[in-house]
RNA sequence: GCCCGAGUGGCGGAAUGGCAGACGCGCCGGACUCAAAAUCCGGUGGGGGCAACCUCGUGUGAGUUCGACUCUCACCUCGGGCACCA
């Protein structure tokens, strides 16, 4: 064997990178495409620390899914862009005393030179920024349509403010009270006037919806829990004024139990329905709730509080005259904001009926009874029980009593069936610098008048001083000259609305540009997006499964609606990454064990530190960093260029596959294309090392090595492709191929040639395992007992007793049941 | 509290009703070497036995089955989501 030079993925990755650069090898062409296939990854914010570990992990296992689906004969085209407006980069210019403007074009530069090194089959031709005006000018676009839809409206609501952004937050941006960037700063509770996109228009079709799209089951079941649809029904509880508490319940079936009512602080009514000597108890809880911040009412402790007002409503299914108090567990923002108590079938009720020494009615008689056959105390909560106290349905059960009594009242007038939403409008105004400004100018005589399409994009004034304040007024306010503008309208004197638009808004569309980023006319080529729309595959972090996602199947949802697109649903399949970790923990930098790709990629190059994350686990589950185990991917890459280069140098490039290779082959073809398919990299990884590691022993066993060579290697170079891309092309450059390895057809897989003649047959004896016997792969039953029972091993557990059964599995397994003891 | 996911060698993990621990790391032994590294070959769950073999073993406890890591029920632990949502 001649010596050869070793591998050197630095070198093999530079000259792979210019060649493809060069060659354009990545480049889709979009108008012509015959199987187009867009493959998505959700893009980057380019963070001043670089690129993280976690977004090569992501980006890796979605540019593997592309490749093979190349390999595979479609034309799948891959872009990348940059998500880079909004508070994160703000706050990071604040901290480094530099103008984001600058230092977010930089941040950018860096991370397209890293992600470069990765060896994506990003087509950068593709590239996009939503900080670059011919993006924003259609995010702004796109709020226009909205606006005009009347799915974009103003109005003043309580509003989660941090004080540390000094920013309103939606609410998907507020975890447990905290402000999601900040976990030491509470969110406070503001009334403020803020652009809200409806979404709630839409809950029910983004629920419904959710059930027909092939997504990851985890990330489903957040969206669904996040819309959180509740059935049930509004009932009517008639005030002795002659007015109407409209509640809402899931529980109708309980309404006999309901023995008051409760308001939220800030209801409406309250005003009215609080009697004069109650007046002054009332006004101070009113003000009381309304000084606290959001944590300490909604996650705080939760003794209940509450007050009476001195008002009382008619129970519609008894007649009674109930007590209506104002307790602040009822939230004006839920439902009606007003329910009914039911102390004994309902936890939060029971204890404020103890602490309030209301009275507490039995409605409800469980199926399931306590060890001593009586009755469980209250509150019992269950589905599962028969009506008492309940008028003419006792003896029913919940489930029909539901219907029964929503029907009887709705007769009377006093019910609606109802179904009620978790999800809240989505507040997209941020009181900051660093976004779209929202296109709108409000005008003394015309009012709100939205910007004209022509004028697009409102560019975002360069603003030296961008610090944000106390006031609740963006920045862009103390601008005089931008500020003021004149009405688009009727030309007077005019005011430019100030706040920018959440980011979220600028990535709940940006998939829809990547086709049309060299189309200055329109924000989405109509053909294009036609051809290439929706995407085939996305693949992104759970982290986003109620933000982004969500916000992007509305924005798409509402442009179908407008018929400015031929589909609702963006995102045929979508895939959640799982999560890698360090030391069974996850990287942080105050823990200190974050992974810095860059050296990594440094010291073993790119293609084993790619393999090297795909390996670690289940793709979707994540997986555990370790420093020693990287050698293991490098020292199989090593085989395979020794092995190429032996296959190159050996004489007689016709040498025939070595019987046992081919059908390895074939078995590894199957494997690998099925675990790719479903994300497991880590096994299909597996696969072809255990391929490599026969064909290996194969040449050990012959004298001459003729296993090794172009048939047994070829086919496992393609399948290696999408994992080490650079690699794999050198040695298919080097076996002789001219064109791209990602030009090649991924290897067929013949079942006939996969399938073993000779198998071992597992022989139990009683279930457990006493022997394997060699046998034929289609040996009948007979034969195999036969066979069996001439093994030592299986004849001695056998004994002499008597078989009672034998249970065969072709060609697997066979098990001889014998009498016990 | 509610919903979802996961618990398997020294480690990452494999096997979703049929040989538990594929593949890889690490470790042990051997070859090559003056030596080491690299590389190559072999071994590697626990206990017992000279051995052939026997036996225990997939978070815990029960159950279904000829056979259970896999299915069912109860529980424990960890991770994620939701949380006064009526």
């Amino acid at each position: 064997m001649q010596t050869t030079e070793a591998y050197d993925p630095g070198a093999v990755e530079a000259k792979w990178r210019a060649r493809w650069a060069e060659r354009r090898t990545n480049a889709t062409d979009l108008s012509h495409a015959a199987n187009p296939y867009f493959n998505l990854m959700m893009f980057p914010y380019p963070s001043a620390e670089g690129l993280h570990v976690g977004n090569v992990f992501a980006f890796v296992g979605s540019d593997i899914h592309g490749r093979t689906r190349r390999l595979q004969g479609f034309d799948v085209f891959e872009p990348l862009g940059f998500d880079a407006f909004g508070i994160h980069s703000e706050n990071y210019a604040l901290k480094v005393n530099t103008h984001p403007g600058k230092l977010i074009p930089r941040n950018i530069k860096r991370f397209r030179e890293q992600l470069k090194r990765v060896g994506l089959m990003v087509d950068w031709e593709h590239e996009l920024a939503t900080i670059d005006p011919a993006y924003y000018k259609w995010t702004q676009w796109i709020f226009l349509q909205l606006f005009k839809a009347g799915l974009a409206v103003k109005k003043a609501a309580p509003v989660n403010w941090c004080p540390e952004c000094k920013t309103v937050l939606a609410n998907e941006q507020v975890i447990d009270g905290f402000c999601e960037r900040h976990p030491e700063t509470k969110v406070h509770q503001r009334f403020l006037e803020q652009w809200f996109f409806t979404i709630t228009k839409y809950a029910a079709r983004l629920l419904e919806n959710l059930e027909t799209l092939d997504w990851s089951d985890s990330t489903r079941s957040m969206q669904a829990n996040w819309i959180g649809c509740s059935k049930g029904a509004d009932l009517e509880f008639q005030t002795s004024k002659g007015e109407s508490i409209r509640v809402f319940t899931t529980r109708p079936d309980t309404v006999f139990g309901a023995t008051w009512v409760v308001l939220a602080p800030e209801h409406p009514m309250v005003e009215s329905l609080t009697a004069a000597e109650k007046r002054n108890d009332v006004e101070k809880y009113r003000r009381r709730t309304a000084a606290m911040d959001i944590v300490s009412r909604k996650v705080g402790d939760k003794e209940k509080t509450g007050v009476f007002t001195g008002s009382y409503a008619r129970n519609p299914a008894t007649g009674e005259d109930v007590p209506v108090w104002v307790a602040d567990y009822v939230l004006m923002e839920y439902g009606t904001g007003a329910i009914m108590a039911v102390p004994g079938h309902d936890e939060r009720d029971f204890d404020f009926a103890k602490k309030f020494e209301l009275a507490i009615v039995r409605v409800i008689e469980p199926t399931q009874t306590g060890p001593d056959g009586e009755a469980p105390e209250l509150p019992t909560t269950t589905w599962e029980g028969k009506l008492v106290n309940s008028g003419q349905f006792d003896g029913m059960s919940c489930a029909t009593a539901v219907g029964a009594i929503t029907e009887w009242l709705e007769e009377k007038g006093k019910a609606t069936s109802q179904t009620h939403y978790r999800l809240h409008d989505w507040c997209i105004s941020r009181q900051r610098y660093w976004g779209p400004p929202i296109p709108i100018i409000y005008c003394d005589k015309c009012g709100t008048v939205p910007v004209p399409e022509k004028d697009l994009p409102v560019i975002l004034p360069e603003l030296k001083d961008f610090r944000p304040d106390e006031s609740g007024v963006s920045p862009l306010a103390r601008l005089e000259e931008w500020y003021h503008v004149p009405c688009p309208k009727c030309g007077t004197s005019a005011r430019r609305e100030t706040d920018v638009s959440d980011t979220f808004l600028d990535s709940a569309w940006y998939f829809l540009r990547y086709p049309s980023t060299d189309y200055p006319d329109c924000a989405f080529d109509p053909e294009l997006t036609k051809r290439w729309l929706p995407i085939a595959q996305y693949i992104g972090g759970n982290e986003h499964a109620v933000l982004h996602l969500m916000y992007s199947r509305f924005i798409t949802m509402a442009l179908y609606d407008l018929g400015w697109l031929p589909f609702e649903e963006p995102y045929r399949r979508f895939r959640a990454h799982g999560t890698i970790i360090r030391d069974g923990a996850k990287m942080s930098k105050s823990r200190g064990n974050v992974v810095t790709p860059d050296a990594y990629i440094e010291r073993w190059g790119a293609d084993t530190f790619r393999m090297y994350l795909m390996f670690l686990g289940p793709y979707q589950e994540g997986g555990d960093f370790r420093d020693e185990g990287i050698a293991g991917i490098r020292r199989f890459l090593d085989k395979v260029w020794s092995a190429v280069d032996e296959a190159r140098s050996a004489n007689g490039s016709s040498r025939p596959l070595d019987p046992v290779v081919q059908r390895k082959l074939h078995q590894t073809i199957q494997k690998v294309t099925d675990d790719i398919e479903g994300l497991r990299y880590n096994t299909a990884i597996s696969s072809l090392m255990e391929y490599l590691n026969t064909v290996r022993s194969r040449a050990e066993c012959d004298g001459r090595r003729t296993a090794i060579n172009a048939q047994a290697l070829n086919p496992l170079l393609i399948m290696l492709a999408p994992f080490a891309p650079h690699m794999a092309e050198e040695c298919w450059e080097s076996m002789g191929h001219s064109q791209s390895i990602f030009d090649a057809d991924w290897p067929k897989f013949d079942e006939a040639l996969a399938l073993e003649d000779q198998i071992q047959l597992v022989v139990q004896v009683r279930g457990r395992v006493r022997g394997r016997v060699n046998a034929v792969r289609d040996i009948s039953q007979d034969d195999a007992l036969a066979l069996a029972l001439k093994d030592e091993r299986v004849k001695k557990h056998v004994g002499g007793m008597e078989i009672k059964k034998v249970i065969f599995v072709p060609g697997r397994l066979i098990n001889i049941v014998v009498d016990g003891k």
